[in-house]
DNA sequence: GTCTATACTATGATAGAC
DNA sequence: GTCTATCATAGTATAGAC
């Protein structure tokens, strides 16, 4: 499930200056490639799926998508940043819509109520974890770094600024606690199954979870 | 960082009765094949080392592993599976050393201390997602849930008892805690960097965070 | 029972014609 | 932009040597 500010530009073959010309025809093709080959990946896995099976699935030959992307792994790079942008969006976005007096507890509990429901919603890889096995190589690993990065600051910044509001304690080491909670959320994707509990009791437990603790 | 007490037996080629001869020679030169795939695996990725990467550095050729292991995947979840037995033994055994009357919150925090340390050092794939990506397919996919069924179960088993002591709040759904709780470890492995922050510190942290919550 | 030699097939990738 | 070769290499199967 992209969103529709989902922008997939991410490791396409060149970084181009964002956004001169809107829309070319190969745009609109990398889009579509981005598309069918997230789908593909999502439902056959990455190894499973061949750059022929990907072709076919756009009516187009293997060699073909080499115009668009250098390589299986640019591809699935690609499609991880992307997710990754689109999630933190919608993110800020949700935060963005509340109320100017919100307090720093009520935009986490929103964002982590968004988050949960992006994740688990289609699978969405989001922060997928494509790090521990190595499996992203270099130059794909640093880009993807960067991406993950900015999703990361964003936790920390709903932190940093509950500390200064008083709503959370001072010597929470926010670098250490963000993790934990992005953590949690990448998490969700991998034991998420629709019919257990839904996506809002979820996310309110976590909200409680990370806020109040466990304890009695 | 493969544990003593690593059997190494999952995934290999037949489920043999557990142990009935003690060590043949195949089983010695299995080990062997787990711990050299293992470690090129950590270090080039599980891509980027082929199967006859792993038989040079065996001294053997590439033919000769699938007398031990079916496939190149299978070894990966033996590797996996190994390493959440190892990871889930010593955890059981740091509790188990715990004084009797030691409070949940006690163990909940030896655990995690355990852990953040396993999972860090040697760069632990522990719980690695190779999930999200669906990089397993059966049969090892279902063979791998099972391993992480049991690590998952040790720690909502903690937050049960927790509950049953009085010290953690009865109306938190211990399936979801734990699942927050594995989430925030296993990914420690993805941002953990030795020269930053002490094991013991983050381990600290973690136990905080989730006993007593972010707030103020 | 343990390993090698060898070959088969599919894959990711490239170069050049259209 | 897309296709058509074409290549090198990968994972894997197997027959048979020791």
């Amino acid at each position: 499930m992209q969103s529709m500010l989902n922008k997939s530009r991410a490791s396409a073959k060149r970084k181009d200056a964002l956004s001169s010309t809107p829309m070319k025809k190969s745009d609109i093709t990398r889009q579509r490639v981005l598309e069918v080959t997230s789908d593909l990946f999502r439902r056959n896995g990455y190894q499973a799926t061949s750059m022929r099976d990907i072709a076919a699935a756009l009516g187009m030959k293997s060699g073909s998508l080499y115009y668009y992307y250098d390589s299986k792994e640019a591809l699935l790079a690609a499609i991880l940043n992307d997710n990754i942008d689109a999630t933190l969006a919608g993110l800020k976005q949700v935060v963005a819509n509340l109320p100017a007096d919100a307090t720093a507890r009520q935009k986490f509990e929103a964002a982590i109520a968004a988050s949960v429901k992006t994740i688990s919603q289609a699978g969405d890889m989001a922060v997928a974890s494509a790090q521990t096995l190595s499996f992203l190589q270099e130059p794909e690993f640093s880009e993807q770094s960067e991406h993950r990065r900015a999703y990361n600051q964003f936790w920390r910044d709903i932190i940093i600024e509950g500390k200064e509001k008083g709503e959370i304690r001072k010597d929470l080491p926010d670098a250490v606690a963000s993790m934990a909670i992005v953590g949690a959320l990448t998490f969700v994707a991998e034991w998420y199954e629709s019919d257990r509990s839904s996506t809002d009791n979820i996310g309110a437990i976590f909200s409680r979870l990370f806020f109040d603790g466990m304890h009695a």
